[in-house]
DNA sequence: CTGTTAGCGCCTTCAT
DNA sequence: ATGAAGGCGCTAACAG
């Protein structure tokens, strides 16, 4: 039972067998006709040697590694971590592996980390890239195929992207239509463009709506950097206020409990992303729902497609779902 | 600027230098000494065509793959993830990268599963695998160098283990100094090791005070479960619960609340895991901490050590640390 | 110190 | 339908 510890190769096979390494190839592979009894033979040789071709001889001669990279800002981030999920779920669907790298939010670092991923495997998934627009069309250009996901930038590759700008308008009209007309907008890293798409989603929402008041009370992306936006959100005179993501909406609410502010009887308050608890809290969390899970399969079927040749397709956004719960009403005193 | 499409070689740059492919090998890897006027002009040539060597033909002929596989049964768990960018940070220091996989829970994959990502990789990496203890030391055998995380098997593999058995101790220990006498453990799943460990750890605490009596309430592992299973906790009389983990415990948090029941001062609360959200919510949660990306470091250190064919070192126990918050306090009545 | 040769393990023409 | 030979890109052993 116990294998020896020399590797066995297809010429061990092929010598097993009584034919030549190129037929064991060939009956592996299906690449060409063989006859059956031959082929048969050759299989029983591969079972009871137990052999398997080595993928490294084979990426070196196909010149393919069955493999793709996938380069995210950092590996404890819950919607990097869903990508991840739904990328690696799909491409093991497919027989291909995912290689991934963490650039722990160092953007400086990104484009060399990119380049020695890219080498190792077919293509390359950048989530979330940090770098400067330009120096991402040129990275995706040397290093294609490149699918990108969350961050939009023109260019030759496919994007996949959560909807951040038209998520965040089904929530705000909500809170319209249950009556409020002065809001705060509790704002996220003012250098993200994940910041900015909410940021334009708002402005949109605000052209359509006129008699709307809406400030913008500078925070963070963090639970703590809600708590501490509570009172400054209250100052503004808002009845309501849109949260950077759930994160923060927890924050606030927490900020909120401790100044005795009742919600959502006195102040209404939404999130983003719908993370785990976001439903378990009190109040339960209204939010946009993002599919981090499929934002990595839609990835995978592109960059899929573009390893076989297929031409680029049309860039995907995926639309968050609004999701309303108790942490949203009509204001006390309704304008 | 734009970079030809055919791949630079090492003939290439042996060529543009005017010397042998071995000389540049041996300027490129410092294996040998070369005159210092030609090194410079082997790495001018490389320099200037952007050459870089081919990790895939290195890891042919080198017999190593610069990478190691870490499968896990589901990249959506928080701990998994931890563990997985531990390791991923600590590869990446010594210039490893790492390839994932995702058995999906499914035990029965798991083994054939690590045999392909061990084909590709130097080591293999199993964090919590599901499979049966005597097929886990077979494997190991069959694709040494491996580590474990979190499955505890005596065998040649190191492992690396959170101390869910040492872990739970100061947290009943600290009931007990409460005043608690009665006391409920809302159980996990019941056929898992993680389980099993805790309740050997309860074990040893009430060995040591035999005054105290301790419910076990079947519960499971989300959070509805806890929230399902609060009724049962109140029910056997005790004056406080050991929740499996913080999703439970907050799920029972919540059933408490529901129930109108005072958390801590009509019943204690414990939690472990020590997840983001355990400090937030309220009241916030007496729990464990679980060092999981330490587990991925030291996971790391094992594995880079077995690749270098340095001998297994000793497993390691990380100890998980007890924090108190405001969800124990003394029972209402003290016996 | 440098070049030549051989080979890592496999697949794929090209003959037969 | 099968085998022989060459080569993927690189490094290591052997000469010189």
């Amino acid at each position: 039972v116990a294998q020896s510890k020399t590797r066995v190769t297809i010429t061990a096979v092929a010598a097993h067998a009584g034919v030549s390494p190129a037929t064991v190839s060939r009956v592996l592979n299906g690449n060409a006709t063989v006859a059956a009894d031959i082929a048969e033979r050759v299989r029983a040789s591969a079972r009871e040697l137990r052999y398997t071709a080595s993928p490294v001889a084979r990426s070196l001669v196909l010149g393919r590694t069955q493999s793709v990279a996938c380069l995210v800002p950092d590996l404890g981030n819950p919607t990097f971590q869903g990508v991840l999920r739904g990328l690696s779920r799909a491409a093991s669907g497919d027989r291909y592996r995912v290689l991934i790298a963490d650039s722990a939010e160092a953007a400086e670092d990104e484009a060399d980390l990119a380049r020695e991923l890219r080498r190792r495997c077919d293509a390359l998934v950048l989530v979330s890239p940090r770098m400067p627009a330009e120096e991402i069309a040129a990275l995706v250009r040397e290093l294609e195929p490149v699918v990108l996901i969350n961050r939009d930038v023109d260019g030759e590759a496919p994007v996949i992207m959560a909807d951040y700008e038209a998520g965040i308008q089904p929530l705000a009209e909500h809170l319209y239509a249950q009556g409020h007309r002065r809001l705060a907008y509790v704002q996220g890293n003012p250098d993200s463009a994940a910041n900015a798409d909410r940021e334009r989603g708002l402005a949109t929402f605000l052209s359509r709506h006129p008699d709307v008041e809406m400030a913008v009370v500078p925070a963070g992306v963090t639970f703590e950097a809600g708590h501490d936006a509570a009172a400054a959100a209250r100052v503004t005179g808002a009845t309501g206020a849109l949260a950077f993501n759930d994160l923060v909406a927890m924050g606030l609410l927490s900020g909120l409990a401790a100044a005795g502010v009742d919600v959502p009887r006195e102040f209404s308050v939404t999130g983003f992303d719908d993370i785990a608890f976001a439903r378990f809290i009190t109040p339960p969390l209204t939010t946009a729902s993002v599919p981090v899970q499929e934002l990595g399969e839609q990835a995978w079927q592109r960059v899929h497609a573009l390893i076989e040749g297929k031409p680029p397709a049309h860039n995907v956004y995926l639309r968050p779902r609004p999701i309303f719960r108790d942490s949203t009403a009509a204001p006390l005193v309704a304008v």
